[in-house]
DNA sequence: TCAAAAGTGTTGGCCATACACCCATGC
DNA sequence: GCATGGGTGTATGGCCAACACTTTTGA
């Protein structure tokens, strides 16, 4: 490679951040952690909890470290993945900001308590910042919606649903998981075939939860299975309306 | 966030690359394309293709140039879409150093003529450079992994498989892709069914073309479709016995 | 020169399985 | 009303056999 660059190819550094979607489930509807920005640019606008990447540590332990800050949970107990890389030239006023997006997939966690941080994290449901398309700072609606159809077609082929749900419960707890990430309702008597037939995804506890009114529900801890076989896979209808595909944007 | 800084947690700026993983299909064997380092540090060593994000473009717009810097190709012809960052502290001696890896997927193409670069672009065999856990230099052999991974799932979810293929081919030529691609040997019959079901997947272009022994085989040309439906799934052994799974490293 | 063999693509059938839809039962 | 379990028709996939078309071989 040419080691003389004109203005045009010049390469400078630049500063490396990571930024989380952290989806939850509650009151049967789809949740993502966002926070209030405190400063410029952005101010007073939702983004996602991130933060930057410190010199001695990798770009998973900075997720972890990121998540715990924000959520005071430990982010061992949750899954989390990497989505991809964002670092679009202009995505941030400030300058050259590459923005590696992490994925996580937890139960219903209490809230850090207001002046852990500065900033005040909240869970706000997600149907409403897909719609308005600035609801977000930066390219965080994107990213938004990268994670969410990452995390509907995880649904499909891992056990990851599970990390929805608390310690144990039962089939109906993650099936309400299906239904509100993919937005469909599901067949009881099908969804249960498939999920308690697939191999050390669910462990039976032996245990029964009395809901307020029906049978009681056996109650499931989940297994150690990270693959489902056979995958739960989203009709076609559903598939196509929601799958972005993949490719260059 | 504190503005307060110790020494660990210093923030520093970093060096922004990207990084090919450019797969193609040649005498029924899947090769990558690497090139030999020219200088230090891993000086002579086989890696992958790439180099560092200019101040004013896109990683996708890096991608892009690098692919056509190195294959000589016009990137628009291939598939292309990014992996996922690599940003361990130690990955690169020289200092921070993050990398955007990207997946490519093309027909067997001309190589560059020695000389349009300063190093050298050749093809090789995939499975010698799996085997073999430091044939490639910094942490280019774990991107080649996941990269042939994302390759396999992709296959079985999109219709990309055509990109391996020539403007026109046969069934059997696609065939051979996902059995070279995943290393399995598959039922002519089946396959057929398959992928001429799956609806603007494969568009007949009325002719045919005689192999050296043989019937005639009818020629297609790629269609619009991107999702395949129904997927074009690996059996439960396969899946097994080669996916990685999502999740932290 | 012609016929048989070999090799590859193409088509169809059979059967087991998996799923969607529906209904019955327990609490 | 909800969880659970079973039954049935349909769709799909794996396996297999037959057929179509061409080149090669050899008498």
């Amino acid at each position: 490679m040419a080691d003389s660059r004109t203005r045009r190819d010049r390469v400078g550094a630049a500063a490396i951040t990571v930024d989380l979607v952290i989806f939850t489930v509650r009151d049967d509807e789809l949740h993502v952690l966002v926070i209030e920005r405190g400063k410029e640019p952005y101010l007073g606008r939702l983004a996602l909890p991130g933060g930057h990447v410190r010199d001695d540590e990798t770009l998973d332990e900075a997720a972890l470290r990121e998540l715990a800050e924000e959520t005071g949970l430990d982010g061992r107990k949750l899954h989390l993945e990497q989505l991809r890389a964002y670092g679009d030239p202009g995505r941030d006023p400030r300058g050259r900001v590459v923005t590696v997006a992490y994925l996580a997939l937890g139960p219903d966690m209490p809230l850090p308590v207001a002046g852990t941080d500065a900033r005040a994290a909240r869970w706000v449901p997600v149907q409403p910042l897909l719609e308005e398309s600035a609801a977000l700072a930066f390219d965080h609606g994107v990213i938004l919606r990268e994670g969410l159809e990452r995390a509907r077609s995880r649904l499909e082929y891992t056990t990851v649903a599970a990390a929805f749900c608390p310690e144990t419960f039962t089939v109906a707890d993650l099936r309400r998981v299906y239904e509100v990430v993919w937005g469909v309702r599901l067949d009881p008597s099908n969804f249960r075939r498939k999920v308690t037939r697939a191999e050390r995804f669910l462990i039976p506890t032996g245990e029964r939860r009395t809901p307020g009114t029906g049978r009681p529900a056996a109650l499931y801890r989940r297994g150690p299975a990270q693959l489902l076989h056979p995958p739960l896979l989203r009709t076609g209808d559903v598939a196509r309306a929601q799958s972005t595909g993949p490719g260059l944007r």
